[in-house]
DNA sequence: AGACTAATTATAACGATTATAAAGTAATAA
DNA sequence: TTATTACTTTATAATCGTTATAATTAGTCT
């Protein structure tokens, strides 16, 4: 099975999951969903934005903030929000956690298997009742670490 | 020994930093890092504005987001980036986390031994050299638990 | 005091995101 | 099929947090 192939399974998994939930999917609501899936970076908006200029030169701006909230809510994409100016997305496959590369913004996925210890702590020490976690790891990519 | 005494013994030890790192100790920097280190929550560069507003009715905003950038540059305050719009501004005393409130938005600091184990994790997988993390968790806080 | 440097202020600019209104498109009902 | 309705996209303006700029003020050092 290639990787295109794999691919369109994805998209098709996706575009499945949104039709379920009433969500027409536009040729817009399609190629953004695409370029998510098969993109193996974080978009930002605007990078997604530009991407798809090829292919709709008049779509708006505002057409991929309010889908990429669609799909948010459609559970489909996580929005990554770090310290810099500008969000990115993730499209929610398996939980993972993600490191950054200090020096390049490079973003990698990588599994652990869970934190729930951190996580039962802090219930019984705030007093909180514990919904879920963010965490990422930040560093130098074995690239730049060549570079330097 | 009293509430306040401790407070201003960590105001001049932020203070010392801060002139041993040959930074002007200004009336306005002193009541930013003051307001800092006596409130005990984790206010946006806006709020810190408006709290001082009284004590110096002409500060400019931009006043408020330098000195916190050389604060942090001095490695006083950490910038706490969530999702929504605004930083949220810290004072490093010790090696916390935080748990935030999905409801009203608090933020409550927790102590967790570490993540070593984590780190060295993906550091064998992902080949990165890791210098640091972040966590959030995210939950209900008991007063607004019990408000539901 | 005079010269130099740093800090503050007021204001404008910037950039990401959101809101608005108009126009287009698909789904449904008569 | 046509009319009605709801949804979507587009273009554009507005918003808001933050940063840059230039002028003024204050502190430091001979």
């Amino acid at each position: 099975m290639g990787c295109m192939t794999m691919s369109s399974a994805k998209i098709n998994a996706a575009i499945d999951n949104l039709k379920e939930a009433g969500v027409r999917i536009t040729p817009q609501r399609h190629a953004i969903l695409e370029h998510l899936i098969q993109s193996m970076s974080h978009p930002t908006a605007d990078e997604i934005y530009k991407a798809l200029e090829g292919k709709f030169p008049n779509m708006s701006v505002a057409t991929v903030y309010n889908n990429l909230r669609v799909f948010k809510e459609a559970g489909l994409v996580k929005e990554l929000t770090y310290g810099d100016s500008s969000s990115r997305f993730d499209c929610v496959t398996t939980d993972h956690y993600h490191i950054i590369c200090d020096s390049c913004g490079k973003i990698v996925d990588f599994h652990y298997p869970g934190l729930d210890e951190v996580e039962s702590l802090a219930e019984s020490v705030t007093g909180f009742e514990v919904g879920r976690h963010r965490m990422e790891i930040y560093g130098v990519c074995p690239d730049c670490k060549r570079k330097h």
